[in-house]
Parts: C-alpha cells; sequence; structure tokens
RNA sequence: UGGGGCAUCGUCUAAUGGCAGGACAACGGUCUUUGGAACCGUCGGUCGUGGUUCGAGUCCACGUGCCCCAGCCA
C-alpha cells in the first residue's frame, strides 16, 4: 500500500493527508474504509458522494471498502430499502470487499461488549420514564442531574440487563446507558443511550431480539469487529466522536479506528430527506422513488444518467469540513460531458410542423452519419460505435433516414417575425436541413386559430447558402414518440431554506401549503407528442442518443414500448442562443450577498488587566500583544519567567504569536529559559525569525532545547552579500519569465524570488538582506 | 445562551508562511451542415479589524456570520 501517485478517484482533501501521516508512521497496514447507510430509504445523491468517497480513498490507497447497513432500528427499516440500496450503490459501479456486512450481523457482539462494559462499572440500567430522563439531562446551559439509579451495583446492573435481552420487559421500560458525566458540555456526553427495549420484528432477525443497540454503540464497535481504519461520517456527528473514542479506549485498544467529519454536500433544486422524499411521491407530485425527477439514483437511472456521469460529479464536488450546495450545473456537466461521447446523434421532432417540399416528387434514402466530426477526431482508435456498440469506421456509422415531399421541423424553426440574430426559417428564407440540402419557405399556411401549421418550400439541393441548421423528419415514414421533458423539480435553488424564511414569517403557523411543496416547479415535466427517425426501432432499447439540437434522450426503461415509444428527456443541451426569450429560464435570480456591517470589536478591559496591559506597553510591548498578556495569566506568568533571561519587549511578540497556543492547552514543551535563549539568538542576529520559528516547532513537538537543535544542526543566518547575490544569480537565470513578469509590474513575484533564495539556503539566508537585493537588481 | 464545527471567485475546490490556481457558471470571440462539441479570451475571491513576520488565505487576538448538539432516530 502506498500513496497513491496516478489517477485520483478522490483528490487530496484533509482526509487523505491523515491517512499519509498514519501510514507513515505505520499506524496501520492498510486502511479499510466503509459506507454505513441505513436501510430507511433509497438512496440519493447524498448517498452517491459519500459513498463514492469512502469507495473511492479505499481505492486510490489499495486499501479495502466495505458495504454496511446499518440497520439498529427495527421500526423504520425494510428488507426492500436495504436491498435497493445494494442494488443502486452496485449500479453506481462502486464494489466492496468481503459480502454486505449488516450491523444485526454482529447483534450478539455488541450485546457481549454491553456485558463488559457493565461489568467495567461503566453502563447501567436506567428505568425512569423517557421524559423524565430527558428532563434530567439538563440543557445545553444546566448540566444534568444523575438518575436515581446511576448506582445501581454492577451485579444488578447485569441482571437486569440480561432481563432486558431476555424479553422479560415491555418497549421502554429500561435503557442501558454508558456512565460518563451528565455535567459534560458535550450534551452527547451526558451518559448516553447504549441499548433500548423494542419489542418490532426486524427485517433480518426477526424477534430474536428484543433490545436494539443504539447508533453510537452500533457505530463504533461494527467498525472495529469489520476491520475499518477510517470511519468517515458526516459533520452533525463531530460531538458524537466523544462517544466513539470512549468506547473505543473501553472495549478495543489499538490499532482501532478512528472517526472523521466531512461537510454534507446538498444540491440545487433538490431536496433529500426521506420524510421529504415521501412527501412528494404520497402528495403525487412525482410517480415514485424512480421518477426521473427524483435525486434517488433509481430516479436518476430512469431518467438516463449513467453510473460514469455521476461518479463524475461525485469527484468534481470533493470533500472538505463544510457544509456546501453544490450548483445544480456541475451535474448537468457531468451527464452532457459524458453523454457527448456515448450518444449517437439521430434527429426527432417533438413539436411538429408540416412542411410541403414542393418540387420533390420522388422519395429518396439518405445516409446520414450516426457522428459529428469532432467525436470521430477525438477517437483514439479513429473507429465510432453504432448503437448497438460495434466499433466501426465512421462512414460505416451511419442510419438509413428517408426523405420525402412531407416533412416535419419543429415549430419553434420557424417565425414569421423573426427576432435578431434568428437563424432559422422565415418567410422567403433559406435553412440547411441537417443532412440534406437547403429549402427556401416559399408560402406558410395558417389554421383557424391564426396558428401557423404548414410551409410550403422549395428544396434546393445545395445550390444556395444558409447560416442556419435546422433538424427534420420524414411525415411519412418516422415513429410516433411521447417525449417526457424533465427539468428542475423545483423552481428556486433553496427549497428548504425558503420554506423555512415562509415558516418564519408566519410566526409558527406550518401550513401544508406553505412548505417546500409550494416551491414546486410545474413545468417540471412536460408530455409532447412528435416523431422520432425509424432507425431508432432497430437499436437496442437501453441506447442513449443526442436528438439533435434538442437535447440527450433514451427510451424510458419501464413505458417505452416498441409501437408505443416513449423517450425521456436525459438533459438538455446548452442552449447559448439568446434570441427573443433567451435560453430557457434558469429559476429566479440568487439574492445578492448581505454587506456586513463589521466593528471593530474592542475587549473592555478591567481594572486589574488594565494596569497590567499598561506595564507591558511600558516595557515596550506592542499594543495589541499587551492587550492578549493583560487578559490572560497563563501567558503573563510564563513571559515573567522567561524574562529572568532577555528583555520582555523581544520576548512578548514570541510568547503571544508562538507559544501562545500551546501554552493555553498545556502541550508547551520549551521552557521560559529556553525561549529566551532562542530570542538571544535572534536579537544578535545569529539566525534569523524563520530559523527560529522552524526551530521552535520543531521542539514544541520533540521536546528538545531548541538553541541545541540550532547548535547540532550549525545553523545561521546568512548575511555575507556577495554569497546570496551568487544564489540570486541562478535563481533570476532559471526563472526568466518571472522575471520579465516582475518586470512587466507584478511585483507580487518579489515574495516568491526571495522565498526561492531561502529555501537555496535552506532558510538561513538573511531576508531583508535578499530582499534589498532582488529590489535592487530588479528594481 | 453552554459546548462543538465552519468561513477562498456567483458555485465547488486548490495553494511546506513565498506568483491566490483549476473546474462549473456568466460574458466575448474562433470554428462549425447541431445556436451542440472543441478551442481561445474576459469577468470574478481569501468574512471584518488589528497584530506577528522581509513576506499572511495560512500564525496570534478580537469581532461578524452560518451550521450542529438538550430522541430510547441515524
Amino acid at each position: 500500500m502506498s500513496t497513491p501517485t496516478v489517477q485520483r478517484r478522490v483528490n487530496p482533501n484533509f482526509i487523505t493527508e491523515i491517512i499519509d501521516e498514519d501510514l507513515k508512521a505505520g499506524r496501520y497496514s492498510q486502511i479499510v474504509t466503509r459506507f454505513p447507510p441505513e436501510p430507511n430509504g433509497y438512496a440519493h445523491l447524498g448517498h452517491a458522494i459519500a459513498s463514492y468517497l469512502n469507495w473511492g480513498i479505499a481505492q486510490d490507497y489499495g486499501g479495502l471498502f466495505r458495504l454496511r447497513m446499518d440497520d439498529t432500528n427495527p421500526q423504520t427499516e425494510r428488507q426492500e430499502y436495504a436491498e435497493a440500496l445494494v442494488r443502486d450503490l452496485a449500479w453506481l459501479g462502486l464494489r466492496w470487499d468481503g459480502k454486505v456486512e449488516y450491523a444485526s450481523d454482529y447483534f450478539e457482539d455488541l450485546y457481549q461488549m454491553a456485558l463488559r462494559l457493565i461489568q467495567k462499572g461503566l453502563a447501567y440500567v436506567d428505568s425512569i420514564p423517557h421524559e423524565e430522563m430527558v428532563r434530567l439531562r439538563g440543557s445545553v446551559e444546566v448540566p444534568g442531574t444523575p438518575s436515581p439509579y446511576r448506582q445501581r451495583s454492577i451485579e444488578e446492573n447485569l441482571e437486569l440487563f440480561q432481563r432486558m435481552r431476555a424479553g422479560e420487559f415491555p418497549t421502554g421500560a429500561h435503557v442501558l446507558r454508558a456512565k460518563i458525566d451528565l455535567a459534560s458540555p458535550n450534551m452527547k456526553l451526558r451518559d448516553p443511550v447504549l441499548y433500548r427495549i423494542v419489542h418490532a420484528e426486524h427485517y433480518r432477525t426477526g424477534t430474536t431480539w428484543p433490545i436494539y443497540p443504539s447508533y453510537d454503540f452500533a457505530q463504533a464497535p461494527t467498525d472495529a469487529l469489520i476491520g475499518v481504519t477510517h470511519s468517515l461520517c458526516s459533520l452533525e456527528f463531530v460531538d458524537n466522536r466523544a462517544i466513539y473514542d470512549w468506547l473505543m479506549e473501553h472495549l478495543w485498544g489499538e490499532p482501532r479506528p478512528r472517526q472523521y467529519e466531512f461537510g454534507r454536500r446538498s444540491l440545487e433544486y433538490t431536496v433529500v430527506s426521506k420524510r421529504k422524499l415521501l412527501k412528494l411521491i404520497a402528495g403525487g407530485h412525482v410517480t415514485g422513488w424512480d421518477d426521473p425527477r427524483m435525486p434517488t439514483l433509481a430516479g436518476q437511472r430512469r431518467r438516463g444518467v449513467t453510473p460514469e456521469a455521476l461518479r463524475t460529479f461525485a469527484k468534481s464536488v470533493g470533500i472538505s469540513r463544510t457544509n456546501r450546495t453544490v450548483d445544480i450545473a456541475l451535474l448537468e456537466h457531468a451527464i452532457r460531458e459524458d453523454l457527448n461521447l456515448r450518444a449517437p446523434r439521430v434527429m426527432a421532432v417533438i413539436r411538429p410542423l408540416k412542411v410541403v417540399l414542393t418540387n420533390l416528387e420522388a422519395e429518396s434514402t439518405l445516409s446520414l452519419r450516426y457522428w459529428p466530426d469532432d467525436v470521430v477526431r477525438g477517437s483514439p482508435d479513429g473507429l465510432v460505435a453504432r448503437p448497438n456498440g460495434e466499433r466501426v469506421r465512421p462512414e460505416e456509422a451511419v442510419r438509413p433516414v428517408p426523405l420525402t415531399p412531407e416533412l416535419y421541423i419543429e415549430a419553434d424553426d420557424f417565425e414569421v417575425e423573426p427576432p435578431p440574430g434568428f437563424k432559422r426559417l422565415t418567410p422567403g428564407g433559406t435553412v440547411r436541413l441537417r443532412g440534406a440540402g437547403l429549402i427556401r419557405c416559399d408560402e406558410y399556411l395558417r389554421d383557424a386559430t391564426g396558428q401557423v401549421c404548414e410551409l410550403r418550400c422549395t428544396w434546393l439541393g445545395e445550390a444556395g447558402k444558409a447560416s442556419g441548421v435546422i433538424h427534420w423528419v420524414s411525415a411519412t415514414q418516422s415513429l410516433r414518440a411521447e417525449f417526457r421533458l424533465y427539468d428542475r423539480l423545483f423552481r428556486v435553488p433553496l427549497p428548504e431554506s425558503e420554506a423555512k424564511e415562509l415558516e418564519e414569517e408566519e410566526e409558527g403557523e406550518t401550513r401544508e401549503d406553505r412548505d417546500f411543496l409550494s416551491f414546486l416547479n410545474p413545468q417540471s415535466l412536460e408530455v409532447r407528442q412528435g416523431w422520432v427517425e425509424a432507425s431508432v426501432a432497430s437499436d437496442p432499447p437501453e441506447t442513449r442518443y443526442q436528438f439533435e439540437r434538442l437535447g440527450y434522450f433514451w427510451p424510458d426503461p419501464l413505458d417505452s414500448k416498441p409501437g408505443a415509444l416513449v423517450f425521456n428527456r436525459i438533459v438538455g443541451l446548452r442552449d447559448s442562443w439568446k434570441g427573443a426569450e433567451g435560453p430557457r429560464p434558469k429559476g429566479e435570480p440568487r439574492a445578492p450577498k448581505e454587506e456586513k456591517g463589521q466593528g471593530p470589536g474592542q475587549v473592555v478591559l478591567s481594572a486589574q488587566e488594565q494596569a497590567r496591559f499598561e506595564r507591558f506597553k511600558g516595557q515596550g510591548v506592542g499594543e495589541a500583544d499587551a492587550r492578549v498578556l493583560a487578559r490572560d495569566p497563563a501567558l503573563e506568568a510564563y513571559l515573567n519567567q522567561a524574562a529572568r533571561w532577555a528583555p520582555v519587549a523581544h520576548l512578548a511578540s514570541w510568547v503571544v504569536n508562538e507559544l501562545g497556543s500551546s501554552i493555553r492547552e498545556g502541550s508547551n514543551k520549551v521552557s521560559p529559559a529556553a525561549l529566551a535563549e532562542l530570542v538571544a539568538l535572534v536579537q544578535g542576529g545569529e539566525i534569523n525569525t524563520r530559523i527560529a520559528k522552524d526551530v521552535l516547532a520543531e521542539a514544541q513537538s520533540s521536546g528538545e532545547n531548541p538553541a541545541e537543535i540550532v547548535r547540532a544542526r550549525g545553523l545561521r543566518q546568512v548575511n555575507d552579500s556577495a554569497a546570496l547575490e551568487a544564489v540570486l544569480d541562478r535563481i533570476l537565470a532559471a526563472h526568466p519569465d518571472q522575471v520579465a513578469a516582475y518586470r512587466g509590474g507584478k511585483t507580487g513575484l518579489l515574495g516568491f524570488f526571495v522565498g526561492q533564495v531561502m529555501r537555496e539556503t535552506g532558510g538561513q539566508a538573511n531576508p531583508q538582506t535578499v530582499r534589498e537585493l532582488v529590489l535592487r537588481r530588479l528594481g
């Protein structure tokens, strides 16, 4: 196992940094990640991103990836969901090592672990009513108070817990709690529940267990049992990490899994919470979990999105420690990019307008290519695919397209009064029929309602010129088809926060019709009856097409039948035409960022602090540092000790800015005398601040004496201008572009040159001297 | 409010204390038998105020804003 070098599945991030360190330190020989969905709903894009991350990292590091159902709540979980989860994640292209794991497979192990905890006096059976327990837990401001049962003997706890397991008590009568700290400021640590009694049938274990582990007690121990090393979860569980660590400490030991949290990703114009998805289904706003507008993997699959596109999307979204909402354009881009190379081009007309070619008597059959030239050119072996997958030379990747005297074109492609820049058909105008020469519109007919219903045109062959190209199909030899044009499910990018604002305006009165549903996009599905060229009838049913100028489509896997074709629009084409109407509406514009009115903020010092502040200032300490020192007794004490060996004015900024955090958190390993000695070296010009800082950091972790490190390494400051100039010359010669850019005005490069010299000299050059040299040489 | 987490172009994401870069979007152009694709370019960012430093997105202090925690859900 080693650090990945080529083509990572997941870009480097704060987790891979930790893994790199762990591997380097030899803490694990192989990394193991896992994805633990709860089988209480369908997999959605959020699952896709999180599972891809776990799988991808394991792949990148040659580690193992496990899939585990987190099925510890029999009341909400179902076999159907577990199966769907497995099916959908497999479809996504994830491969897990070993069988699918289930937390429920480890119920016996967990039970034994709970017994051990009780035996160690670290867990107890609590028998107070639920509401009472909630009350005793206190609040964020008020510490909790112990339950009267907290002091039960080990024997009594053991007996009670065993009787819980034996099913002797009704649901909710007792719980097993960890004995941690009821006064902890971390609410999660106030004696969390480990086990509860639930008499309900579990979809896998049936009625064999009347007790079920809680999230916390299932997570850490099963991670450990299946060998997980890096247990990733989302940010809302940060506080739970304390329980995770506590359990591992008392039940497992090293090496053991550790939990790391990442920020959730949500997607514009969608919701993913199970409750909301169910509401969409129940309300008939979508047809089910696999409705192509749903953010579920089942929905995306039915829509025609490929797993490759979703993996590309997941990779591009990335991971950080911040909750983020991703621009839906990123998803659409990933889908188009994938389909551009995958989808053969054919023609369909979804808003038909009849065209009669008055001078065309005979029918003919054209042979049109499936692929545009740029895709052909991009093919590595020069071959391209037929819809059936067969790879052939471009001139063989063709289909027959009948050209007949009666055609259909897109109604949008004809305008009686064209807006400026309109490149399609107009009365008397000429346009190119894709692959079939030019036509001129001689006449147009209107129906009783005044709508244009037919065009009479002259077919010109190649005689003439036209700037526009439109698509078409034969009116007599094409296939009828239904087209389902899917669009965003919501009108606004953030339906949930919009709904929340509404709620607040209503003063807490949550009305059914004022929630996120009120932001549904009424045009999220538009159904059209039109025509598609007949060649598609002989293609495999899962073929994804680009209907030229319309978008990417594929036959609906459930509803499309040979005699009754139904095509789903997977995603439209980008449209950069800004005509009369412009591109299709993209929702309401975002609200601009609010101006933040922020004052400078000044701490009010107490009288005593004020006195100390004045004293430090009098000793030559800068105001900001003096203010910090005056308010922090620990720093002041440290500084006072160090002051026996060096002037306060020289020491203060080091104590505040370099050692401040470690002194405060009690991890400081540099003695006041040692700091004073180091600072004296800086003051004497023997070393520069850069060396001092590096050495200090090293001393902080190793506990060595910093001045000793300086002596042992022979570190010193290089002031010799001639020597530095020689180094600088080499660097200027090696970076002619940067030199030119600097002379051209990019003075930000000063830092670059100084930095290069510093690096070259192992940080020992006198940076002021270098800076002057650079300025002199390039100025 | 006690505790915890987070803050870089409109969006997502990079930058051992040393050139704030990439992708998406937007905008403009080239090319084009798809107003597609491709290619080129433009716009645009370190939450604020101080401090440390030759040099700060990164370190320190003080602010501001957002998110999570008081289920026997996960």
